[in-house]
DNA sequence: TTGTATGCGTTATCAC
DNA sequence: GTGATAACGCATACAA
């Protein structure tokens, strides 16, 4: 590898010249910052970011923790932040954590010991305990994690009861739920939305809510027995998409049309549920829009070491489908 | 940050001491070696890693280049990549690169100057000459780049003739190729093995073929088109299950009714063929055995330098679902 | 405006 | 068995 020494050389010059060049630092006569730079230019240089990291103490990489890189909606919330990231300079690193705390602590620390900038992190099972050790800012996104971290979540609880909301309106009076994970926030909120707007209802009973885990084919399986159990039920909230879309699965294997005999809503927003047939009308998050704000936030936080703890609340969106209507 | 320093003043030893038994490396007395590894213990001692890497010219990093991550086909080859890399104690770099070979060198030199350690790449327009300035070791997935360069593939275009046997075999008798991009080496691939089962059938005319770019949304305006203008089609070969996942959106669309009246097979094994209805017959890939083995002889030319190039073949496997029964 | 010298944290070589 | 020290490649404080 060539090295600053050799670009110093060819130019005639200290590497101490070299190294103004290249970072625009202190002054440096114009006829010698040419020469540099044909030097620079002629041996392909290209500065070592280790060392780099060494002196500095940041190594200009941002990583994203998700629990679970196959569930459609992390991609596309991955894309956001690689397009900030990289706008800013930074080197993207995505972790895939399957919702495993061994897995997340590994990652932490190997990425700490390799001088990570900032992390954003989508976790139900990190709790503050287990970053007390980590030096760099950290935002939480879609689930919060304590206080004392920055967030960026979107209004579960308000949009949940908009869901049901919809689905009543549509006409549906037996309608059910299927949950995600008891240990994930947001989960809990789309629940409460979800019981806020139904628990007073005569024909409410506990049986109308089952869990699906966030997962398509728990979420499969659990609607083909509600269903089976509750023939009277006319409508669905899923707690996500990808449960939406087992509860669509399920509909079509029991023969149940969807949306004359039974009405479907989902959550997120993911294209997922434009690919399944019937489209899945849903409670979309603006993805692309908390990514990218918490990439910033996150930044923001790398380049301002005190700046003050946010919590960011996005607004989801009812986007109407062909399970509704 | 504690450095190795503060551990040997702390356990009353030097620098080289600690670094033996932090790299079991030499020898060193039981006794000091307890009282190191207390201190470390005591400290919550990390080593830096960045200061190893530049020590070492290496940095126990693995890259992979997908060209979009949306696409379901690459998180789940990125899921069997990362098991493998983790398991070796490399840490898993995973970059999106939109198809944009601007991107792509950007970001092979951004982790070359990291000393990233070697790279897996899923790439059609990468060329040899992009690479010659790359030291680290590469293996191609997916997609094939150079006979200099090692490569994990599957066998494309017998497979695609399976993919069409097959839906004779069901009785089909006017089928139609929804192609992949036309630069795209798998894609190429699977068009000609398509072609070489259609091409000598009286019924068969170049219209057929038509181009969905491994598009969800470009492959179902296609088909809709296609249907509409060759009413007589009775089966359709996606290039892609993306695609496929098109193709059953599009049927829909028009009433046409899978499987009675258009059996449709596509070609990779995602799980969104699994989750579409009706579910989607596919020639499955073996996503995990070729990701896992990208990275297995990924981490065998790391460690061998002088290894020999490697092209090796999957084959894939007819999966039968809904689509065509 | 430019050069010299030092340190970032680690490992490996060479003495002892 | 253990310690002192040079080196990895770079950026900065300080001199010149």
């Amino acid at each position: 590898m060539t090295t600053i020494r050799d670009v110093a050389e060819l130019a005639k010059v200290s590497t101490a010249t070299v190294s103004r060049v290249i970072n625009s630092n202190g002054y440096v006569n114009d006829g010698t910052k040419k020469r540099v730079k044909e030097a620079i230019e002629q041996l392909n240089y290209l500065p070592n970011d280790v060392a780099r990291s060494l002196f500095k103490g940041r190594s200009q990489m941002i990583a994203l923790f998700v629990p679970d890189i196959t569930n459609p909606f992390f991609p596309e919330l991955a894309r956001a932040i690689e397009d900030v990231t990289n706008q800013y300079d930074y080197t993207f690193v995505l972790c895939n954590t399957d919702n495993d705390i061994v897995k997340k602590i590994d990652y932490l620390n190997a990425l700490q010991q390799k001088s990570v900038d900032g992390f954003i992190i989508v976790s139900s099972s990190l709790m503050e305990e287990h970053l007390k050790n980590i030096q760099a800012p950290i935002v939480a996104l879609d689930r919060s994690i304590s206080s004392d971290i920055s967030s960026v979540t979107v209004n579960n609880r308000v949009g949940s009861r908009q869901a049901v909301k919809y689905l009543k309106s549509l006409g549906c009076s037996r309608i059910a739920h299927i949950a995600g994970p008891e240990h994930v926030d947001n989960a809990i909120y789309r629940m409460r939305g979800f019981l806020d707007e139904v628990k007073h209802e005569g024909w409410f009973n506990s049986s109308y809510v089952v869990s699906g885990a966030y997962n398509f084919e728990m979420a499969r399986k659990a609607t083909v027995n509600l269903l089976t159990k509750n023939p009277e039920i006319d409508g669905i909230f899923a707690g996500n998409d990808l449960m939406g879309a087992g509860v669509l699965n399920a509909a079509a294997s029991l023969d149940i049309k969807v949306p004359e005999d039974l009405a479907v809503i989902g959550f997120d927003g993911i294209s997922l549920g434009e690919k399944v047939t019937p489209a899945l009308t849903t409670m979309a998050q603006p993805i692309y829009d908390i990514g990218t704000r918490a990439a910033e936030i996150l930044i923001t936080q790398i380049s301002t070491p005190d700046s003050t703890v946010t919590a960011e609340e996005f607004n989801v969106q009812l986007t109407e489908r062909q399970s509704t209507q």
